[in-house]
RNA sequence: CGGGAUGUGGUGUAAUGGUAGCACGCGGCCUUCGGGAGGCCGUAGCCUGGGUUCGAAUCCCAGCAUCCCGACCA
């Protein structure tokens, strides 16, 4: 991709009203644009991310046998009113009326429509077990949207729902979901830790959320300095200070939840009367339970973690690029050994931002360090004379010169 | 929903109740070209509506918007 082809609006100053490092950098980096509080679009380089973040969790959430489809966000009261949240999710369920002044409900989860498409679609228990997913906008009307993209009123979600003929069988997934997680967070670089969530008003089953210690984050976490004891500080009970497991110190983080997963068991299938026959000719409930990961959240969690004063630092696996070739000058020769080099990477199935922009290098080197492509690789007269490139990562000081093979060898592993 | 703060060109900011200014950006021309370059010319603004006043960006009221703290939070 040519810099100068990409909609990527570099802001010099962060917007005054943005406080929080995830929306300053994403705002003045050109990854996002605010319209409204808790309503952000995503520009092409942040959409970059968000696919890159999507394909992880599709990747890890196939090996677990789940599948992928598309559920309507324009719901009806009927199957909301079969659980009874109809009533109890508003205020924050938008709620109006279409123009045969009919009510309709605008998604901010699935569980109803999922199970009442499976309950549907499905007789028998050899049907099950069945993991079906999506990503998806979600649309929550908050009391306070806040801390940039963390909290939102629209935002991007993946969501899982596992439909099981036994409890055990649920347990069993459960578990292997919550290793899918581990696997989908370590890969976008963090290090989150899954804890035992305080009680919400979905469910009275322990469900368990997944935490980053990140300053931007809206939870509170309490960790063993020591072992791997953890625990929302919520739910920790007041004044301890040491580890119940190992009796060090317990040290308290700022985190964001980046993951919840729940277990309704038959809960579902009570509410709404779903039930397959069993192998004995008889009526069995479908247990559910469903997983989420907040999408946008996790980008925004990923900016608060991997960032410098320069600006952002992304993991190479969600990177919108691997590659940021910079220009230096607008020299014949320079530019056609820019364009050799940005062939030559992409020839080996790179992806490449070339800044080709005619801008002075300096304000090219501190706009590359904000926008926080993994690699960074100069062409100038300097280097074209030594027949090298300049090469440097973007969380590392030192840079080296090295030939286009050399640096295609070396981004290739 | 309670509390606090703030609304001035695209962005960031100034202006005792008395001519809206600066920087950056953007457009043009020229010189530059390895860490936000320089010169010249140009471009664009007081959140909305009331009120006070000879006169309001400035004071008052209402509304709208944004942020922060709290409450809330699949």
């Amino acid at each position: 991709m040519r810099q100068s082809h990409l909609f990527l609006p570099i802001r010099r100053e962060p917007p005054k009203d943005e406080t929080f490092a995830n929306a300053q950098l994403l705002l003045r980096a050109g990854f996002a644009d605010k319209l409204m509080a808790g309503v952000f679009s995503i520009f092409p380089a942040g959409l970059g991310v968000v696919r890159n973040i999507e394909g992880i969790v599709r990747d890890e959430l196939q090996k677990t046998g789940a599948v992928e489809l598309a559920m309507p966000s324009l719901q009806q009261p009927k199957i909301w009113e079969e659980t009874g949240r109809w009533k109890t999710l508003p205020p924050e369920m938008f709620q109006f009326k279409d123009r045969a002044d009919h009510p309709i409900g605008l998604a901010m989860t699935h569980e109803e429509v999922v199970f009442d498409i499976v309950r549907r679609n499905i007789q028998s228990f050899r049907d099950l077990p069945l993991k079906l997913y999506q990503f998806q906008t979600k649309f929550r009307d908050e009391p306070r949207p806040k801390s940039g993209l963390m909290r939102g009123r629209e935002f991007l979600m993946k969501d899982l729902y596992s439909f099981h003929a036994t409890r055990e069988d649920l347990e069993e997934y459960y578990e292997e979901v919550s290793q899918a997680y581990d696997r989908i967070f370590k890969r976008c670089g963090l290090k989150a830790v899954r804890v035992e969530a305080p009680g919400g008003i979905f469910t009275k089953n322990p469900s368990h959320e997944f935490q980053v210690v990140a300053e931007g984050g809206e939870d509170e976490i309490a960790l063993c300095k020591n072992c791997d004891f953890a625990k929302n500080a919520e739910l920790l009970e007041k004044g301890i200070k040491k580890c119940p497991q190992c009796s060090a110190t317990i040290v308290r983080h700022i985190s964001s939840e980046v993951g919840n997963i729940f277990r309704f068991y038959d809960k579902y299938a009570k509410d709404m009367n779903g039930y397959v026959m069993g192998p004995q000719g008889e009526n069995l409930p479908i247990f559910l339970a469903s997983y989420g990961i907040g999408i946008s959240r996790l980008m925004a969690t990923i900016v608060e973690v991997f960032h410098d004063e320069r600006g952002i630092m992304w993991p190479e696996s969600v990177a919108p690029f691997l590659v940021h070739i910079v220009q230096l000058g607008d020299g014949e020769v320079v530019k056609k050994e820019a364009q050799k080099i940005y062939a030559a990477l992409q020839e080996a199935g790179l992806e490449v931002l070339y800044d080709d922009r005619e801008k002075s290098a300096g304000e090219k080197f501190m706009e590359a360090d904000l926008v926080g492509i993994p690699w960074r690789v100069v062409v100038s007269a300097k280097t074209v004379a030594q027949g090298k490139v300049e090469v440097k990562k973007r969380s590392e000081d030192k840079a080296e010169l090295m030939t286009i093979e050399e640096l295609v060898k070396r981004l290739k592993k």
